[in-house]
This record gives C-alpha cells, sequence and structure tokens, in this order.
DNA sequence: CACTTCAGTTTACGTCGTTAGCGTTGGGCG
DNA sequence: CGCCCAACGCTAACGACGTAAACTGAAGTG
C-alpha cells in the first residue's frame, strides 16, 4: 500500500536501467562520429544485437528513441546558452537559443540530420507522438509565449485563421507547450509555425550543405532570417540590442 | 576530320548507353517505391552487382548521379507545368513552379529527401560540382531574373552586402545561372538565396513530416510563404492575381 | 593474326537488421 | 522454502547490402 504509483519492482528498475544504457550508449556512438547500429550498440555495452531485441522493436525504433534523445540533450544546450540572458529578457534568449541550434546543426550534421530531417510517414503514429514531445519544440514555443507576453506582437485571431489552422492551433498535435495559452490566442501558435519554418529551412539547408560554403562560414543568411523576424515579434525597437547579441554569438559559436 | 570533337567509338557509345540505362533504372527503382541498391540496378539490368563498378566508383556516386538526374527530370515537370503561362508572365510561372516543386517534395518525399536534403560534406568537391549544375537551382534563378527584368524590384548593391556574400555572388559556387547576369546586380542572387532558404524551409518540413498532417495537408504555411515573398519581389500590385494563380494550382495537385 | 583493352562474371569478405531456438537465472507465488 | 515461469541473453543462421579480387571472354586495334 506504500507505493500504488510506481510498482518499480526489482525487474522494472534493472529493465529501465539497461535501457536507458541503450540510448546513452547509442548517443555517444553518435558523438564519436561513428553511425548508429545496433550491432555496435550492443558491442559496446558487452552484449549481442539480437539482445537489444528484448528493448527495442526495430532499429528504426531505436534511430527514433535516439532522435528524441539527441533532441533533449542538444536544447539543454541551447537553454543553459540562452539562460546567460535573465527570463524577464526573452527575446535575448531566443537570439541566442536560434544561434545556439544552428552551430549544434552545423557541427553534428549527421545527428541534426537524425532528428530534424529523419522522414516521419503519415500513417506512422508511434513516431509522430514521440515527435509531439520534441523537447525543442516545446522550448521554443516556450521562448515564443515568453515574447508575446513582454511584448505582445499581434497575431491573428482564431476567425482570420484557416479552418484547419485553426483546428491545428486548437488542439495541437505539433510539439507544442500550448495548454497555458488561452485558446482565444492560439493564434500564436500560426506565429511560430510560420517563424519555425523560416529557421528550420536556413539551418536545414547550411547544415546538410545545399548552400555555398562561404555563405555558410559567413553566418549572414541565417542572420538575415533571424533579423527579418524581429520585427514580426515586436522587438523591432530593440533592433540595436538584439542584433549586439546575435552577432556577438555568432562570433561565440565560430570556433 | 569530320567530327574533332565527340570522338565517339561504337566502345565508347555502348558505354555511355548502359551509362545512362543505370541511372535511368535507378531512377525507376526509386519512382517504383523500391530503395536504391547496387543489387537492384544491376539485376534489373540483368547484370551482376559488381559490374556496376565499370561505371561508378561507389554507391555513393551512384546516389549522386541519381539524385541529379531526379532533380532534372523533376525540374522538367514544373517547367512544363509553368509553362502554362507565357514567358512575359514570369511571376505567374513562378507561383506555379514553386506549387509543383511541393507537390513533387510531398509526393515523393523519398526521391525530395534524396535530392535535397542528401547530406553533402564541405570536402567532398566532386559532389559539390554536381550540386552545382543542379537544374532546379538554374531554373529558379531564371525565374527570378526574369521577374526582376520586368518588375525591378530592389536588390541590395554590391557594397551593401558583407564582404563575404558579395564574393559568393560574384563567384557563385551554388547552382545560379548567372553568366548573363551582370556584376553589378549580382545582389539579385543574394535575394534568391534568401527566397530559396524561406522556399526549401517550408517545403522540407512538410515533405520531411515534421509538421501536422492538417497543416500539410491546408497547404496553408506554404501558401503563407509565397505570399510573403510577393511584396519583395516587387509583386504586390499582381497580388489579387497571382494569390489566384497560386490557389488554383494548390488545388490542381491537391489530389 | 596477335595483342591489348575492357565489360562482365564468379567468388568471397565483412557489414548490417532480423528471426528462431536454446540455456540460464532470479523474482513471485503457493 | 521451493517450484515455476517469465524475462533475459546467447548462438546460429538467413538474406540483404557495398565492395574487392581474380578470372573469362569478346570486342577493338596494330
Amino acid at each position: 500500500m506504500a507505493h500504488l504509483r510506481a510498482p518499480v519492482t526489482r525487474r522494472e528498475r534493472q529493465r529501465e536501467a539497461t535501457y536507458d544504457e541503450i540510448v546513452q550508449v547509442a548517443c555517444a556512438l553518435l558523438d564519436e562520429g561513428a553511425d548508429l547500429s545496433l550491432r555496435a550498440v550492443a558491442g559496446r555495452m558487452g552484449m549481442t544485437a539480437p539482445a537489444l531485441y528484448r528493448y527495442v522493436a526495430s532499429y528504426q525504433q531505436l534511430v527514433d528513441l535516439v532522435a528524441f534523445e539527441l533532441d533533449k540533450a542538444a536544447t539543454a544546450e541551447w537553454e543553459q546558452a540562452a539562460a546567460r540572458f535573465p527570463d524577464d529578457d526573452p527575446a535575448a534568449r531566443l537570439v541566442v537559443a536560434c544561434v545556439r541550434f544552428r552551430h549544434w546543426a552545423l557541427s553534428r550534421p549527421h545527428q541534426f540530420a537524425l532528428v530534424f530531417a529523419n522522414p516521419i510517414a503519415e500513417a506512422d503514429s508511434e513516431r509522430r507522438e514521440l515527435l509531439t514531445l520534441s523537447t525543442s519544440g516545446h522550448y521554443f514555443t516556450d521562448l515564443l509565449w515568453n515574447i508575446w507576453e513582454k511584448h505582445r506582437f499581434p497575431y491573428p485571431r482564431l476567425d482570420d485563421l484557416d479552418p484547419v489552422i485553426r483546428e491545428a492551433v486548437l488542439e495541437p498535435l505539433i510539439p507544442a507547450k500550448a495548454e497555458h495559452i488561452a485558446p482565444s490566442e492560439r493564434g500564436l501558435l500560426w506565429i511560430y509555425m510560420r517563424a519555425w519554418s523560416a529557421l528550420y529551412g536556413v539551418v536545414t539547408l547550411e547544415s546538410t550543405g545545399h548552400c555555398d560554403p562561404r555563405v555558410i562560414a559567413s553566418g549572414q543568411l541565417f542572420r538575415a532570417v533571424v533579423l527579418e523576424w524581429l520585427a514580426p515579434l515586436g522587438l523591432e525597437d530593440e533592433r540595436a540590442r538584439l542584433t549586439a547579441i546575435l552577432d556577438d554569438e555568432l562570433a561565440r559559436t565560430r570556433d
């Protein structure tokens, strides 16, 4: 009767531990530049590949788990870097987070591709659910929300949105910490989607290398995209300050 | 002395033929939803896998060749669809081409990923060269050029560009039919890069499925990105007409 | 005709994901 | 306490993959 919740028997704890180790080892492998394989993960854990099937249904599932974990770890990095600015300065935090996001994508293109360019079939509801939990998505929506709370930039009313979009922002499937956003203010999520699309565009372009290397090195394309979004987020009168932060952060992340 | 150029011996013709067949068969395989493999391609050609090494140095090289070919074929599709509008109406053509590009990306996500999300390492100059020849890139820059010729939208002067970017637009590495653009007007390419980044962003987001499926189905996010770019391209006073074309084309491509 | 070039073969190696079946062991229950 | 079974990990094996090497035969060239 002591613990109705968390009926953690010893077995279950053990299981969860190796489960975590699998994902952790997989991430470590990727971080060393090796590529992900069941055999490699198992090998490093002192097991054989088929044993992993006690924990993971398929290679693809492992990939998804790892993607989720990488996303979480990466987000923690950006978040920490952004925390250099106080939480009542969400604009600065957003700028820093964007730069760190880009830097992460550029320095680990393989991992970036795994997390953000990993194709997700329409049907596959399992993977979709993981995507919905995406830590980075939550973090960015949160930042946007904080910016709005402070700067009250305009967003479309629900009535002005396409019916399908209205439905999508009222009942979000995409990663978005939206519970605390009043339904009448859900138009914010439309702004989020649009901004995310723009950010995702440059960063993916740069990370995959489908771009002039000099343009990537200069960071100008990315810079332009970020600056372009200041006005729509009600940050026009902070332009100078935020630009300085942006350039500073770009310089920091340029090794 | 008849043909100094094209010293096509019989051998060379034969060789080129099977070379083409390889790429063609590979594309066919992909079109049927199968995934690319040397063995599959060879098998369908009535050969064994190692034989392909007479024509292709590695699997990755085959992928690159196929990517180039797919890009060419896809571009031809968009181009044909866009040709519904006369060539003195490049704005309409661009709108149609963008919609068709998106539609292609959504209906063949696997191929799209191959062409546009296929990571290209910094060092790998071979692949970079192929990328530079990208047919779609040429087509879009050309369209943008035509629009500028007609509508004379503003673009940054060379002096206003970051030095690195200036160099990049004067001596482009990215796919861009830029020879006919006077150096002083190369600021146009900056507009091109920025627009491409935005288009690439939505389309990749949608094609990889990292997005609410309802948003994809509605096409609203894509629509918003295209409409947003009308003004910067000097097409503001054509907004109504182009919006109609955009929506019409979206309806057409919605199966 | 002899000689070379080269397209294609067979065989083989090492990798991968995945399946099937076999020991072993340790936790939960009678 | 002792039994049983479920969970775990193993080995062996299958079929795919990219790729390397050596060999065969035919086409092209002097």
